[in-house]
Order: C-alpha cells, then sequence, then structure tokens
DNA sequence: TCGTAAGTTGACCCTAGGGTAAAGATACTG
DNA sequence: CAGTATCTTTACCCTAGGGTCAACTTACGA
C-alpha cells in the first residue's frame, strides 16, 4: 500500500470515527469524506463499503464499552444491583454514543465483527438476568429478548431527547425498573416472550430498513 | 367543482385511507395517487399538500378512536383501571393502526385539526394521569409528559413488531404498568419531568425529522 | 353541438443518498 | 529521473421521494 493511501485511510478512519459517535452508523459515506478531505471515491476504494469502514473503526471501541460495563455489572455482589447496574449503565451508553446504541440495536448484520460483539453483549446480558431471576429478585417472567426490545426502544427514544433534555431518558429506566422487580408483577404477562430470532427480526426493522 | 374532479377526490380519499392505515402517514403520495388510479399531480391539484389529505382523510377517524377510548377509561370507577385501560388501549391503537399512532406522536404539525385532536388526547390522558395520582395508585412522580413519550417510543416499538409478534408489546406495557404503581416507586427519579413544549421537540425528532 | 373553463397528465426539476469507473495525478523503483 | 503501478478524482449512474407546469383532454353551459 502506497504512503498517500495509508494517509488517506487514516484520515479517513478519524472522521469515520467522529461523525459515528456524533451521529450513529447511518451518517452518509460521502460526509465522512468530505470531512477527511478526500473525495468519497477514495473512500469506497480504501473501505469497500460502510460496514467494512464501521467494523475497522467502530467494533473494538464499542466492545472495550460494553465489555467495562458488563464486567462491572458482573462484579456487583447484589443480583438485582448487577441487573439495574448493567441496565442503567448500558442506556446510558446508548444515550451519550449513538454509535454504541446502534451496535446495541443490531443493525448493520453485514460487519461480521461488529455482529460478533453485539452477540456477546446479548449474552452479558442474559447471564444478568438469569442471575436476577435465579436469585428472586427479579420477575421471572422478564426474559433477555424482552431486556434487548427494551434497549432498542431506548436507543430511539434518548437520541430523541438528545438535544432537548438529555438526561430524561433516565426516568423512564426508572419506572421500567420499577417494575421489573419480583415483587411488582401482577397477573400472568398476556403475551409470550419472542425468540432470539424474533427479537434479531424485530430489532432489524426497527431502526428503519423496514 | 367538476364531476370528474369530485370522483377523483373521492378516489384518493379512499386509497389514502387505507394506505394510511396500513403503513402510516408518511407514505408515498405517489403511491397514493397509483392506487387511485390517478396521476399524482392530480392529488397535488386536489389537495396541494400531504397535511391537507391527512386532514381531510384521517382527523375525523382518528378523533372518533381516541375519544372512545378517552371517554371509556374516564367512565371506569376506579382510578387505577381507568388509567391502565387507557394505556392499554392507547398501545392497542397504536399497534393496529399505523395512521392513529402518527397522530398521537404529534407528527405533522402542518396538519391543523389533527394537532388539535392529538392535543384533545393529550388533555384526557392528563386527566386520568391525575385522576389516578390523586387517588394515590399512580406513583405521584408520574407525569402526562412521561405517557406521551413512552406512547411515541411504542408507537415505533409496535411497528416493528407488527410482522413479527404482533402482540408483544403488551409484555412491555405490562412492565411499565407494574413500575407506575403507587407501590412500585422505589427511589426519587434520577431527572426532572420534561415541559409539554419540550415534549412536542422530542416528538418531533422521535421519528425522523430530526 | 361546440367553445371554453376546468381538470388531468406525464415529463420534468429538485434533493439526498448509494455506488462505479474512466481519466488524470503521483509515489515509488530500477 | 523516467516509467509504471498505484491511487485519486470527478463526472456520472441509480433509487426514492417531493413538487411543478405546459400541453393535452374533457365536462358542461349557452
Amino acid at each position: 500500500m502506497r504512503a498517500d493511501a495509508r494517509r488517506n485511510a487514516e484520515k479517513l478512519r478519524a472522521a469515520a470515527a467522529e461523525l459515528f459517535q456524533e451521529r450513529g452508523l447511518d451518517v452518509p459515506l460521502k460526509e465522512i469524506a468530505r470531512r477527511a478531505g478526500v473525495s468519497h471515491g477514495t473512500l469506497y476504494n480504501l473501505f469497500g463499503s460502510r460496514e467494512a469502514l464501521i467494523d475497522e473503526v467502530v467494533t473494538d471501541l464499542a466492545a472495550d464499552r460494553l465489555d467495562e460495563v458488563a464486567r462491572e455489572a458482573l462484579s456487583l455482589d447484589d443480583a438485582w444491583e448487577a441487573f439495574a447496574y448493567y441496565v442503567e449503565k448500558l442506556c446510558e451508553l446508548q444515550a451519550t454514543d449513538p454509535a454504541v446504541a446502534d451496535v446495541v440495536s443490531g443493525r448493520y448484520p453485514g460487519a461480521e465483527r461488529l455482529m460478533s460483539v453485539c452477540g456477546q453483549s446479548m449474552d452479558a446480558a442474559e447471564r444478568l438476568v438469569e442471575q436476577a431471576r435465579a436469585a428472586g429478585v427479579l420477575r421471572p417472567d422478564f426474559t433477555s429478548a424482552d431486556l434487548v426490545l427494551t434497549f432498542g426502544a431506548h436507543a430511539l427514544l434518548a437520541r430523541a431527547l438528545a438535544d432537548t433534555a438529555p438526561d430524561a431518558w433516565r426516568r423512564g429506566v426508572a419506572f421500567l425498573l420499577d417494575g421489573l422487580r419480583a415483587e411488582s408483577a401482577q397477573q400472568p404477562l398476556p403475551a409470550d416472550a419472542l425468540t432470539q430470532q424474533q427479537v434479531q427480526d424485530v430489532m432489524g426493522s426497527l431502526a428503519g430498513k423496514g
């Protein structure tokens, strides 16, 4: 690879990182190229597709953040605290970083490494749900599929709130958590839980691409 | 107005009603014209804008449905039942009719009559929230602004779920309601409630047009 | 029945985005 | 320092949507 190409790739990575974090993973590629100061043709030459660019620029960063939250949550002794910490922190991550929100929402199934990060994060969620349910502090009818859907809806709401009341999402999370304690459950739920495949389908259509 | 024009307007109203209910208020105007069997130029001639068409086709229908839900809710004796009934029924309306969902979400501020219907619906929500709070069954820190945001997020989720698990939204509503009972409230909320203006801004950017 | 006002059409323009490839520029190598 | 392989640019194509208007067609009244 020629030196100028390497330099351009670096400029593009930097611009992409900025814009993905500011505006989410669906920012126009031409705008990334513009910010990097190269033509969009160069972007296509060097990366080929949005997915490839995402994988290079976002994946490791998102993985770090998600892993850290999961690790910290799992390190807490109290099962309810662990679960609540995970939910709150993950929502906070989504609210402050649109790129991470898009990762959690599992769009861009073309970005392989990214999807595996997304999968790992879901595994952590599953573990925390199981743990809290087993401890009898989380209502037994709540599944990790419910949690994923919650995250998906939260991501959209948090992004809409960002300019107006960047912390208001915390209210919704508080209401939800209070409804998820074992002692809050009132009646059998009026619908069945979703399978993982169903969750994936739904998350796909949740933010565009319907 | 000439007879053929009146006929075309009628065909367009019928097609619009169908498509709005199937796919929401942002369905392409050219597609409405196509289904009506006229050219899109005619649609612009006869209605001028999407907002005008919406006002003629959707407003009364949505008003009827929303009023009915509010009326039935307000007729219930138990304040919690009334509140819960309203939330559930309104969410059901959103899940089964994308047009109503868009009305509740308050997009299309250009459609005047529609916005007044939206406003009336919000007033009913406010009344039910007050009533339930006054009766001590609803947690006192929950405001009608929270309810409107909830509806907005719900509308998006329900639409994404429609093809996969059309009833799954009921789980989320159940979790929420269980968290909204007065006895579920655990701690002071971590953020302030939104003003009406803030809610309007947020709802505007919640579904596109950000 | 025929002139004309009223209505309709479809080709056209615009934006915003994704994507491609021929032609031009430039870094490296012998 | 010249030649070539590599890279970049730019002009272009595509889709999907909103919107306009000159030219055609048609309903209807005198």
